[in-house]
DNA sequence: CTGTTAGCGCTTTCAA
DNA sequence: TTGAAAGCGCTAACAG
């Protein structure tokens, strides 16, 4: 019959001695002190302090069947833009029990796929995942687990349960139509591998190029490669190769667009006099950049505080009025594009 | 007598059944193939896939008392340094059993304290922690942890267990006797918050200067602020505006060197005649820019490897041999100091 | 190679 | 308001 000896540091059950009470009664204790009277309360507490008791958060999860963890599916942990969304996530439970469990699903529906399942078998109280493009089995998992769901980033038709982002597609457009309104005229378009946001700016930009007749797909320039300063330079190289008319252009992200300007430095061409360029996200560095770029707000950190406050309302029992939010984008106008 | 039912997920219990075998067998099965028959394997394997069965890491945890988890501490989650090297944790770990769990330190000692108390209750498999600067009260945490530990980004004398970094001391010192090769005499250094590498590759410029006798204060422009590209800017116009006479500026990184450059653009002073510019980190930008900036190349990914590296070893039994490992960094010379 | 039994640290259920 | 007993899902220890 097996003894065996935990890990050393002290229990529940030590502290319920130390202070001569039933464990159980140290249990409530932690979870909601307004359920033990005011004289066990204190003794209790100085026998957590003496013995410096931390509760093990596996055991509670394995006896309550619900975990103190919000998992968070993110396609790329090396790209700032979801970073500033994790800070955010990370700020925001800060102070409450929940700890924050991060997977990398590089972009891969299966790895999310399969991340989900390794996730959903922790039972945690809530999942947070990137965009509206799961797979179908995913989705299914996610509606089967019956816990709060935030897809962000982008907001859509069907949100599985709740989203915090914003439209793309009303992105491009901006982006073409501040272009326009700026006096230019052919417009081009640099990415580097693309995600479904990406993908649906392209589209808009697209669309709204031929409607007005003058779309030309010599001036969309695609690569394979991942998102750099150094990709976006190549792009503009091949852009000004293939369609030396090109008085602007949209850029994928924002990396693509100091990529451009650089470029641009390199072969003489003044921006935005002979080149417009407008890119996406609004990093930090595009307003320190000579001469500053315009670019797409969009905000990141609020898109995580936001999905972490509905998830702790769900998980308060408020039912939440407002299934999806659109925390929108702002076009930040700068000397890239400025042309009047 | 509490009955209570559980998540709806199969459980090994309902495996062992569906197979005809023990509960411990399908345990054993889980973890190690070759101690279960084939028969036994094959059924067992049947009725796994057939219950969708995903083993539920909590109650292994609490059951074996180690935890199949890697605790990942780190000063920032919105510092692309870091990002690259959780990247290569998250990377590493990919194939094996262990997940990772971060958390943030906001570069507070205390902060860092508490985190460390939160996740040594859950018996991580192994902690990473980044620096050497850690309180007494950490350090205590972490060698009675009794698990591998591993100190990233920095070595220095006393490891608590292992680690993983370069000297900033010598990487100081190289930036300077760079500029000094390539003709630059009049030195500043720009810095944003500083953290402990930040400070000692301060103090090494700072030691190396003076032993020159060509040290002087009003070169060194400080700033409490966070680092951005835009502090880069800011700090590079003081210099300018205190010293004019200085003809190459240290960066404590990379954003700060960019500001500094676009700055210098802003200014009409020509880089690198005028104003020699080196960072540090190397990030892909450095190499996109115009002029291209020189660096200070540290391998984040790899810094990362190792450390997972380290800890699978210690926790397959190999003894390590080597206890710290230096990964060095290499000075890329790129268009902002080549002056020869 | 396989199974039985006890128990990880906590919470639920039920009773006082 | 407090507690005793049972059990969450799994594995260590021991036995066969």
């Amino acid at each position: 019959m097996g003894k065996r000896r935990g890990s050393g540091r002290a229990t529940i059950t030590d502290v319920a001695e130390h202070a001569g009470v039933g464990a159980i009664t140290v249990s409530r204790m932690m979870r909601d002190p307004s359920k033990v009277s005011e004289k066990l309360r204190s003794r209790i507490e100085k026998s957590i302090r003496e013995l410096q008791y931390i509760p093990d958060p596996k055991a509670r999860a394995l006896a309550s069947g619900r975990a103190d963890v919000i998992g968070v599916l993110i396609p790329s942990l090396s790209n700032i833009i979801f970073a500033d969304t994790l800070r955010a996530i990370h700020d925001s439970t800060q102070n409450t029990p929940y700890q924050v469990l991060i997977g990398n699903t590089r972009y891969d529906a299966e790895e999310e796929n399969h991340l989900l399942s390794l996730f959903l078998a922790q039972n945690p109280a809530a999942l947070i995942v990137v965009g509206i493009d799961q797979s179908d089995n995913s989705i299914k998992l996610l509606q089967e687990a019956n816990i709060p769901v935030v897809q962000i980033y982008e907001i859509g038709q069907n949100p599985i349960d709740m989203s915090v982002g914003l439209s793309h597609i009303a992105a491009g457009e901006a982006m073409v139509e501040h272009l326009l309104d700026q006096g230019f005229s052919k417009i081009g378009y640099l990415a580097a591998r693309l995600d479904p946001r990406m993908e649906r700016r392209l589209e808009a930009y697209r669309k709204k190029l031929k409607s007005l007749e003058s779309f030309d797909p010599k001036r969309v320039i695609l690569t394979n490669k991942a998102s750099s300063v150094n990709i976006g330079r190549e792009l503009m190289r091949q852009l000004i190769g293939c369609a030396p008319d090109t008085d602007a252009v949209i850029c994928a992200n924002d990396d693509i667009a100091l990529g451009a300007l650089f470029e641009c430095q390199a072969q003489g061409i003044s921006v935005p006099e002979q080149m417009g360029i407008i890119g996406f996200n609004d990093l930090e560095m595009m307003q320190a950049a000579y001469p500053s770029l315009t670019s797409i707000r969009t905000d990141r950190y609020k898109i995580g505080t936001l999905a972490v406050d509905k998830i702790l309302q769900r998980l308060n029992g408020d039912e939440t009025d407002q299934k999806q939010i659109d925390t929108g984008f702002e076009l930040i106008q700068r000397d890239s594009t400025s042309r009047r």
